[in-house]
DNA sequence: TTAATCATGAGTAGATTAATCGGGTATGCG
DNA sequence: CGCATACCCGATTAATCTACTCATGATTAA
């Protein structure tokens, strides 16, 4: 039931990019520093940001990453779905299911319940209310 | 961020023995018809079942499995708890956490208000919820 | 004593994952 | 142009994890 590191190391990221104000692109070099993450490692986690709209990217000298949207209208939610495909904690609820007991699975119902609670709990939580000093006043 | 076999199977387990309203231990095989679960693999699921205090066994001739708890009295929550430890998408949250950036982690506290609202979720539903036909009135 | 049934530690094949590698491509500067 | 900077990306690997099986032992009732 644990998440996969690329979406805990995507939330990284992003946040450490909300964190720079200035417009200017930052390099992977300084996010490794920053986060902890290897350089190259960055780069694949980078990808479906970018795919999913979150990161712009400049290539060449003074080249970097940016974010491309507010950090406020960034939820976790969007990160851990853009990272893991969806937010569910039984593959019998994604897609279509190819469990052959789905029609009236009374346990499917169960973790459609948690997985629900959990990605509504994901998707009230903004980028901007990591930033914000104030240890999150409603947890 | 899926739950594993063990959580799930053992979920259907427990939910197949509520079903049964007898007094009498209920064999293996037929948990195992019941469930779709090859019965090598139930017997291994059992196992902290029957620590935990969920189930009690019978030896020899006539044995089998029986709820050791009333289906009100055992929830979800408790089930997944006893399969997977602890109910938390991260690592860094399970006992001492080892990694170095925990201590003003923003993005630790995301994924314990995640994982906490998932078990709430959990610790809300009873074996004795699923049972009722009615379905889930306030799901 | 025999058949039924649960108990358990060890083992395995396959999938998944985190991370790396080795190259490529765009950009700016002199 | 030529070179340095920096991002881009498909393929691969090493390690871990997981679902599941095996072989054998222990208990009970008839």
């Amino acid at each position: 039931m644990k998440l996969s590191a690329r979406s805990r190391y995507a939330a990284r990221l992003l946040l450490s990019l909300a964190s720079h104000e200035s417009n200017t692109p930052i390099r992977t070099a300084i996010l490794s520093e920053e986060t902890g993450i290897t350089i190259q490692f960055i780069e694949q986690i980078i990808r479906p940001l970018k795919k999913a709209g979150f990161i712009k990217s400049v290539r060449g000298v003074a080249g970097g990453h940016i974010l491309d949207k507010a950090p406020s209208e960034i939820t976790l939610g969007q990160i851990v779905r853009t990272m893991e495909g969806a937010i569910s904690i039984s593959n019998c609820l994604d897609c279509d299911s190819q469990c052959d007991r789905s029609v009236d699975c009374k346990t499917k119902k169960v973790w459609e319940r948690a997985s629900r609670a959990m990605e509504v709990e994901l998707d009230s939580i903004t980028l901007a209310d990591l930033l914000d000093p104030q240890d999150s006043a409603e947890a």
